[in-house]
DNA sequence: CTGAAAGCGCTAACAG
DNA sequence: CTGTTAGCGCTTTCAG
């Protein structure tokens, strides 16, 4: 056999002298087809090296075999422990037969190509409710759909999240446990669900233990290190300054950390940091950084399965799941107490 | 128009009254078609949302429109940050007309199904020269392929990578000029192609300063901060300890600052760290950590853009190209003259 | 410049 | 259990 030339079904039929009808069937086990005339294919197919064209397949059974992993972006603003445990997540269950395909919603101005014939389902990783457009789009050209890491408005559509309200308030209070009664806050990119979410939380945490909001003690961040630098470095030089500081997320934890170390302080004995996300490097920073921990690939794992389960199946499913977040104390928070 | 109903290039034909043909040359610009009907063609197409079928596209001009991204693994032996700057700067090359297709090698145990009409080609980062069979089967397919990060034993591939010996090299002749003679070293996963370039810039530099090489000082890793933790920890406890250490990866670098830390020493005081890879959170350490910049993204845009050459200019391109390193230095290393 | 006809490799409906 | 026939939507000869 050439390299390079492709083996085909008919080749195969020729071969044995049979249709090929009775090959594709051979080849795709079905029960219509005797043991015997199965092994005899299996056999040839194996010696001659043949792989199925997924392209006619695809045409003649209207799938793609892709499946679209879509991210709002794969800019700054998406972490890079995120992005890898979001990949690893659903690369882990879906099946071979399937191709991921990888994307991110910015580096396009139309989805026009986003089309059912494209892609037998996506798993989009949303941030932002400006990706609504996309949903919407996509629920048109019936496209299964599993949204992730953002709550949709809709409850018609597989959706999974984590707690970050939930998280963010078990943060706060976490600190205010430990005597802290002026707790600043770094936050993410404005308009991202996240930070909406993970606001919430702080301000519940405030408003439960009758403690003040401070605009003054809030920064507004992007999730990336230098802006939690940035962000920190505003915080110290207010009137009053927090003795406390919960970070959006671990990455400006860290910014956050290096503006008061940088600054002279210590932590935690002049600061106390929380982050959020327990990034794998946050047990080895000195002092460890205090967490909240949710479990992104859970979530992936989670939302890829529910998609196979509706393609393959070609069921409906539909409705939030919320994966739980946990604090996980560390060294980066002084008891005042 | 009911949604879910896609719209063929007839169904354009039909209503103009035109042939399939025309239509189809009228979308595809041939310069065949006469400007007035190319308006026609398109305005109806765009009323009528058409969008091409590529599982159709693909199976008449051979073409699958995917390009495959393999990994040795999405495992533990994959940094965050290398995973996420390697996609990113793959996917702001590929065209959007293409999938970019995500894979790690160490998912599958037969590659059957990677197939000359299922990938138009192949991008390979490649960690490991276990890798070599999949490299034959590409090139046996005759499935375009470059190779990123490590560097092939032939030169007929498009082989990307950054000079790992001299970056090594350079990290440990910085510590020397500084005063250390007792260099230890943190490996990284044996059999590793990087492990292996960056071990002989470390006996380089210290061959040409004529320091002996002691087994004692070299652990080996696995690229993981835990790794790091513990080879670290086994080196403090060497008889005559070193002044210092160059990990060959950031992550383990961590994990050492972490051992060396938690036993109570100090860096640079006690010991002076310098890792490899410059990654976004080692200036962000406390102290910062000095390390070896390679662009990552710089070597993934590269090989992209060469792929994209061989497959849409259909010529053979060949040879190695090695992206610079550079020393970045921070607070991580004493100087003890 | 346009159209008619063929065919890519596969699966599926129908007929034995 | 097997074979015949048709057709998925598109591009590409070849013939006007």
């Amino acid at each position: 056999m050439r390299c390079g030339i492709s083996v085909t079904i008919k080749d195969i039929a020729r071969i044995l002298d049979i249709s090929h009808t009775t090959v594709s069937r051979a080849l795709n086990d079905s029960p219509l087809i005797s043991p015997a005339t199965k092994k005899k294919v299996a056999e040839t197919a194996k010696m001659l090296n043949y792989v199925p064209n997924y392209s006619a397949r695809s045409l003649v059974q209207n799938k793609s075999f892709n499946i679209g992993l879509f991210f709002t972006t794969i800019g700054d603003s998406t972490s890079a422990d995120f992005f890898y445990q979001t990949v690893h997540g659903v690369s882990s269950v879906i099946e071979k037969s399937y191709n991921l395909v990888i994307n991110g919603l910015d580096h396009f101005e139309d989805f026009d190509w986003v089309d059912s014939r494209r892609f037998d389902g996506v798993i989009l990783v949303s941030q932002s409710d400006r990706d609504d457009e996309f949903v919407y789009l996509l629920r048109e050209r019936r496209i299964p759909l599993v949204v992730l890491n953002r709550k949709l408005p809709i409850d018609s559509i597989v959706n999974i999240v984590s707690d970050d309200r939930g998280g963010a308030k078990a943060a706060v209070n976490h600190l205010i446990a430990n005597g802290h009664r002026e707790v600043a806050l770094i936050g993410g990119v404005p308009g991202f669900h996240a930070t909406f979410e993970r606001r919430e939380g702080y301000f519940e945490a405030l408003m439960e233990n009758e403690l003040t909001i401070k605009k003054s003690l809030m920064e507004d961040g992007d999730f990336t290190m230098e802006s939690g630098r940035v962000a920190m470095t505003k915080l110290l030089e207010v009137q009053v300054p927090p003795s406390s500081v919960f970070a959006m997320n671990d990455e400006m934890a860290i910014g956050a950390m290096k503006a008061i170390l940088s600054a002279g302080y210590s932590i935690p004995d002049d600061f106390s940091v929380v982050g959020f996300d327990d990034s794998r490097f946050s047990s080895y920073f000195s002092p460890a950084l205090t967490s909240v921990r949710r479990s992104i690939e859970d979530v992936a794992s989670r939302g890829a399965t529910s998609l196979m389960e509706i393609i393959e199946g070609n069921v409906e499913l539909t409705g939030l799941t919320s994966v739980e977040t946990k604090l996980i104390s560390r060294q980066s928070v002084r008891d005042l107490r």
